[in-house]
DNA sequence: CATCTTTGTTGTCAGTGCCTACTTTGTTTT
DNA sequence: AAAACAAAGTAGGCACTGACAACAAAGATG
């Protein structure tokens, strides 16, 4: 480690923000304390994050890949069949958002400005695997013909609406799997081919 | 208007606290500047709110009394048959949730704080009204029977998802009217009498 | 009228994000 | 190899914030 060039200051920022986040929140994550626990100045942050909501973004855009990696890793541990693939893919999205509430936070609310590309472009990719599964469905013939697009958003907000009840304490987190069972069932039975 | 006691500080201020909501989100919200703009000293909001989270979870929980208020007005607009009273509540719903995304968000994301008892129980009230809607559509044999509490957490579930994906960006609003109709007539599909 | 409580005021403190100017280190060019 | 340059740190300052304490005014209460 040299004294002056940290090496690696970025990433260790960015180890020291998710800890921070995931304990007290992004409201309270503050850089100079971040830099302290680097050891380096106040000011160095800055060199690596133009400003705090840089710093906020690269973590959000972190879990989305994070997201992605866990969603495709449930997926491909499923069978080929339809109803448990849908089952194993709702279970590890509830896991992933209801395990860092301030994580999936950031990357669900962008706080009034204009322009995060990066952002949205990062939270495609998981997202994108919704309609990709809806197709699959499709084409075993369980689910009726229609756009994928848009039936994979209704499911994808339903998860995402529990996680949201459960993280804000609205929801007793041991009734997850119970509901998860329901939602996945409803689903199905909703859009099946008639 | 008296000079020395303002009469009303605490209204103002929480006046002025929703418009600034609104407009720059819970960050961004200063209680020096409201006090500024009632025209009091910095530490007079002190009097009326312990401190900023206090201010903040009174906003929320004005929203849990006005969405009450609007859910209860769609219902009593609504006709006496299932479907429509699901749909009319549905929209009203939405509409409530993404015309005030900041609003929304500190409604339903507690952060990271024990015993906010009041606010519990505000939220409470409205979404009571799920599970009641439920046991009529039972009643009215058009849903199959079983637990209306859970049922109903998936359903609002649902529509809040959708309020955080158009809150968040990743969703247009115009496509909000299809996927309300979409995820409604899917619901009820999905649990309708066999 | 005297007293007490409520609701203001002023002043202070530690902390923050952002900015500018300067320094050190590592890399590239001549 | 020396010189120029870019990258990545440091130090200090600024405006601002929320919280706190001590005090003052106004109103309510005996």
């Amino acid at each position: 480690m040299p004294a002056y060039h940290h090496g690696n200051l970025r990433a260790t920022l960015l180890a020291a923000a998710e800890r921070s986040l995931r304990r007290d929140g992004a409201d309270r994550l503050s850089l100079r304390d971040l830099a302290r626990e680097a050891g380096v100045s106040h000011a160095a942050p800055r060199r690596h994050f133009p400003d705090r909501q840089a710093l906020l973004d690269a973590l959000a855009e972190s879990g989305f890949a994070r997201l992605d990696q866990e969603l495709r890793a449930a997926l491909a541990a499923a069978g080929e069949e339809f109803g448990p693939r849908l089952h194993a893919t709702a279970v590890a999205y509830l896991r992933f958002a209801t395990e860092d509430s301030a994580l999936l936070e950031l990357m669900f609310t962008r706080k009034h400005r204009e322009g995060a590309d990066r952002l949205v472009a990062a939270a495609a990719e998981p997202l994108g695997l919704m309609p990709g599964l809806i197709a699959q469905g499709q084409a075993q013939g369980v689910l009726e013909p229609g756009d994928p697009q848009r039936v994979g958003i209704v499911l994808f907000a339903t998860l995402q609406g529990i996680a949201t009840l459960v993280n804000g304490g609205l929801m007793a987190p041991e009734l997850l799997d119970g509901i998860v069972e329901i939602a996945v069932d409803q689903f199905i039975r909703g859009s099946r081919r008639r």
